[in-house]
DNA sequence: TATTATAAATAGCCATGGCTAACTCTTTTG
DNA sequence: CAAAAGAGTTAGCCATGGCTATTTATAATA
């Protein structure tokens, strides 16, 4: 299974590697909260979209566009957003993501609500090998708060 | 002590907040790596900071501009980069910072070269709050690989 | 010291992701 | 069914952070 066009060739430098990355957050955040959109009321307004996102509409509509040419969304003016089955497959990844990285922290002792902001951060830029860890801590018994 | 400029006031919605946020992220770095090469060589020179950003001259250049305008760093041509000391601080918090991000991965089990790569993203979106509990997972005795 | 080499800065371009203002197209409703 | 309201798009602006090409200033050296 490719990890679609999140995989270009990356550079060696670590901070080129991370700045090439940070293009990917804007796409994986508006694809995420589309399918939460979906999810919670059947259909993705752009007003909504634009709202939840703290963003205004026009800049909304331009993200869009850019999700559109991306192939991860089609949408029909006034009838909503959808993604596309590449889209979907993104939206899950990363909301099952999203999940571990706030249930592992709040497993380490994180508040919820900060546990929930830092992950809004950190989790674009965890690996597989991370998350992997990540995963097994959340799903091990125990505590952590020593 | 204060947070230096990092602290604006911040937007409620979380995506807003990350946003804002990523505005630190570069001058973090450069203040960092400007902290690293003063140490190693006793001077921080434009083309070297280019190159260790993976970055062109002209680039590196005009960050630096921005750093001059934050109150971070100062100065002259031909004789290097210096940083003030607000810049001094924020750099040794970074690099504190990085160095507890890089650990507390390798703790779980994540290989030091992950880790590392990892880390850049990761640490400029760790609340004081969750580096904390990561210090302390770090500072204690035992393995997490379960 | 005059020339050459190197370092840095400037000029000017591009794309991205913000914004407001204005416009157009539905949808609602009086 | 016409007018008003609401949703979405378009136009056009700004700042940031990239880039290359060019110029300028300093340092090194023949």
């Amino acid at each position: 299974m490719p990890d679609t066009f999140l995989d270009k060739e990356k550079p060696s430098n670590r901070f080129a590697r991370a700045r090439e990355a940070q293009a990917a957050v804007l796409l994986e955040d508006y694809v995420e909260m589309i399918g939460d959109l979906i999810e919670e009321f059947g259909e993705a307004r752009v007003a909504d979209i634009a709202e939840r996102m703290g963003v205004s509409q026009p800049t909304a509509t331009k993200s869009i566009a850019r999700l559109k040419r991306e192939g991860l969304a089609t949408s029909r003016p006034y009838r909503g957003v959808f993604l596309t089955d590449e889209g979907a497959v993104l939206a899950t990844r990363v909301r099952a993501r999203h999940r571990t990285v706030v249930a592992f922290l709040v497993k380490l002792g994180v508040p919820e609500d900060i546990a929930e902001l830092d992950a809004e951060g950190i989790e674009h830029h965890v690996s597989q090998v991370t998350l992997d860890v990540f995963d097994r801590i959340v799903a091990e018994p125990g505590r952590f708060d020593t």
